[in-house]
DNA sequence: TAGAAAGTTGATCCAATTAGTCAAGTATGG
DNA sequence: CCATACTTGACTAATTGGATCAACTTTCTA
């Protein structure tokens, strides 16, 4: 399993602005894509789908750019991998349904259980922090 | 996570052999592809892979076929999956090497392992016999 | 009030991967 | 010697992920 770049790029660009918060004015894209080397139009794309998610609030005009809506400790990474992933697993039913066919599922489905475990219980707010944490220490160096 | 079709009749394949262990005469690729519906020189593909892993032995000529050259006891739904998957998940370094950057990463990598961990305690005796326990049940029905 | 700076939207494109196919060849059993 | 079955390698088709563009609207500021 390895990680889209959609879901990478959506959790880089709410770690930051979940850094930016206490900032009165909102985040403009080009910061974000300067910051963490994100195609430019990409990350407006994403930004889109986390909009219509309700996370972030986008403010328009000059001087305009994203905020975000939400408490971080409310958002799991889980919750950002599906919005902005693959639009569903599709429920294509398998062709021939046998029961070494509900094997393999089964063994499949607890494994991407597993995974999602792991998403489900990491919020926004700590990797924000140990992201600021780091941010820090490279200070030192 | 959705499981390839590759990985998912890889398995199967793997089930029919080793199910089959006992008979004598190899087991050819098409009643394989015939119990399990799965596309016919695809099948070919992918016991190919499998045979250049050692885990299934290829007999030539009529009455050829294939048979399960290794113990299901030892043989992982891990090793299955990253034989016939992705070829390697390709080591592509990130352009920029940011806090935030490592720390998505640790996180998908800790979810990553999670179901890897899963797969590699499944072994294919385990999930040979299950099989087995299913097809009985059906039997009565 | 003009224009520059931002976000908005929708269409579009390219490349990689995955799924699936074909055809020519080789080995074996009867 | 011929039918059956695996071998090999190249090839096509479809889907998806990644990325881009152009035309438009909103808002600030000079």
């Amino acid at each position: 399993m390895t990680i889209s770049a959609r879901v990478h790029y959506a959790t880089l660009a709410l770690i930051e602005l979940a850094l930016r918060q206490s900032e009165k004015a909102p985040v403009a894209v080009r910061e974000i894509t300067r910051r963490h080397g994100i195609p430019g139009p990409f990350l407006v794309q994403i930004l889109r789908t986390l909009r219509s998610a309700g996370w972030v609030q986008s403010v328009r005009g000059s001087q305009g750019g994203y905020r975000l809506a939400v408490e971080p400790a409310d958002l799991t990474l889980l919750e950002i991998a599906e919005a902005v992933g693959c639009p569903e697993s599709n429920g294509q039913t398998d062709a021939t349904d046998t029961p070494a066919n509900r094997m393999v599922h089964e063994v499949w489905d607890a494994a991407s259980e597993a995974s999602r475990a792991v998403l489900a219980r990491t919020t926004l707010a700590e990797i924000a922090a140990r992201t600021a944490q780091d941010d820090a220490v490279m200070f030192y160096i």
